[in-house]
DNA sequence: TGCTAAACTGAAAGCGCTTTCATAAAAATA
DNA sequence: TATTTTTATGAAAGCGCTTTCAGTTTAGCA
């Protein structure tokens, strides 16, 4: 229905219904507190003018948008992707818009920190394995920004956490139980960025433990930190597969990265699992198509649970804030 | 720095400044058109209490909210995510916020797409993969709605396209070079939901274009039509490939089926490419990790087109329409 | 020094909606 | 029928910022 000028404003809906703008207003946000014929002339006129309340002008008089942020790093990364189904899962029940702010920096970061809470453009924010100064998460406390941490956690905000040091010893002990002695272990340890987080580094604190107390041990040359990088990683992978002894077991701290081991050994006509047993972390979708034994943690599931505490909380501010800890699950494929 | 009570507006740094509030706009929107010392004065004035404008209320005043839309389906599978990271790329130089509406039912299409270009909650929209109705594309067109569309096309609007009926062809045409002249098709050629496109259609008609032109047969049996469920993907190509006389080759209309392809080959205990040859399109970012040779329809770069297209439009309404039409590559890997 | 042009700044209107408060009308009660 | 409640409505005050317009300074120049 084309029509030539400017949308129409609940000022045009009023003069046509012969009522005040206050009325307008009322029908679309507590019809019963309307009379009924009023509310049917009103809703004529709407109808007639095809008028939608803009958002902008609601939100202003509101104070509030209907609008959560999620604040997050390599938001095309398949792990986050899949928090981020999560996310929307549970926001597509309610009436609640989604706005992504990917980080790639730590001034990115700082920038979003400190102003999101005083713009006031999201009612809700959901911050994804980024590590947050003090300072900076006192102060979305402070402005009253609320807030679900990730894979991070701060006693003012509520947060999302698993077991990562737990995860290295359910890889180490499953590698050991099918009988592996000669252990490897691959993974971003040390992410360059400040910003990031490093919950690596505790997969393969557990993972050390593990073996250590199983009387294993895991020399240097065995252990491989590695950037995400798909090149850098087939590197590392190719470096610890062609060692003059060989592990016969991997475990590879992130799936994404896990796919790589594989293809390299695939190149190197390595045999999966006979000669080499991998099993990754994070249980991402694709996992499942390349039958990648892996350990899960519910990526999904971590999603979907920030967005309804952080709803819970908006409808509700006195509700106390909620420290979860995600179990982690082993998933046994084909490449253990 | 935990302060009390609410945040600054302009009108208090108006009145710690000394002066009135048009001048704090104008040292933040046009700070040349100030003097240097007032200027400084206000500038102190905003640093010491912290301010930062409310969001909603410039957006309001100004009528615009400098934050982008992207309406899509399955927002998470792989080609889309893809997408999304061109998207976010493009965004990321400029100052625009990334919002995301997940479509899954016509119900939702429908109601974004008439009350999104009135709602005036953002400044343009792209719309991925879905198709959408002659009224819908003139609602936008004439709201002033400045829209890009990928995968789909109207006079009115700009739009995004590859040629699938020729990706069909080059696919084809490899496999035919290859010395193959059993092929099958697996593809999701009927999605079930009204508001999708049909590209895999067409991609089958240039496989059999192309097939025919060269003199091979397809015949009913090979060709299956599948939906995207990893499951129902699984149990077509199982039986593709029982079959008393299976393919040596097959077309898979995306690559995220076609990795659903590769595992059951390596159930059935079928080498690829020695007794199976796999072609997949898309190109997503697995498809490197497991050696998918397949069809690259540019996903990343789709997406930042669409959002310097769009990016464009908004600060120069007075642009032409674009319709582009982006390349295919065939990326031979070790599955053909 | 006197006059005009340029540079600054403030008052006020406007952006479109929500909500409180008071009033008028209708219903309920005496 | 007179009086008290209840219900329905409108007027008006915000929400916090941008921008036009006009007025005031300051600078430029003769």
């Amino acid at each position: 229905m084309p029509h030539g000028k400017k949308s129409p404003t609940i000022y045009d809906v009023a003069e046509l219904a012969g009522v005040s703008i206050s009325t307008i207003s009322r029908v679309l946000n507590s019809p019963d507190k309307v009379n009924v014929k009023t509310r049917k002339r009103v809703m004529e006129a709407i109808d007639r003018l095809g008028f939608v309340p803009r958002a902008e002008a609601r939100a202003h008089a509101l104070q509030s948008a209907n609008r959560i942020g999620v604040l997050t790093p390599f938001f095309t990364a398949p792990s986050f992707v899949q928090r981020f189904r999560g996310v929307a899962s549970a926001l597509s029940k309610e009436n609640y818009e989604l706005v992504i702010y990917p980080v790639d920096s730590v001034d990115h970061l700082q920038g979003y920190i400190s102003s999101i809470p005083l713009m006031r453009t999201i009612d809700g924010l959901i911050i994804m394995s980024l590590s947050l100064g003090d300072q900076d998460a006192q102060r979305l406390s402070n402005n009253g920004m609320e807030t679900v941490l990730i894979e991070y956690s701060h006693p003012k905000l509520n947060s999302i956490l698993i077991d990562d040091e737990y995860g290295g010893q359910m890889a180490a002990e499953h590698l050991i139980s099918k009988g592996h002695t000669l252990l490897a272990f691959l993974g971003d340890i040390e992410p360059p960025e400040k910003y990031a987080i490093h919950p690596v580094k505790s997969r393969l604190q557990g993972f050390k433990r593990a073996l250590r107390e199983a009387g294993i041990p895991l020399s240097e040359p065995y252990i491989r930190s590695v950037p995400y990088s798909q090149e850098e990683t087939k590197k590392a992978a190719h470096e610890l597969l062609t060692l003059p002894t060989p592990p016969s077991a991997i475990f590879v701290a992130s799936d994404i990265q896990a796919l790589s081991v594989m293809k390299v050994a695939r190149q190197l006509n390595i045999r999966v699992p006979q000669d080499l047993a991998i099993i990754g972390f994070d249980d991402i979708d694709v996992a499942e198509h390349v039958d990648l034994t892996t350990i899960r943690q519910h990526l999904d599931e971590s999603g979907r649970l920030a967005a309804e505490i952080l709803l819970a909380r908006i409808n509700e501010p006195s509700r106390p804030l909620q420290h979860i800890n995600l179990p982690l699950n082993l998933i046994e494929r084909l490449t253990t």
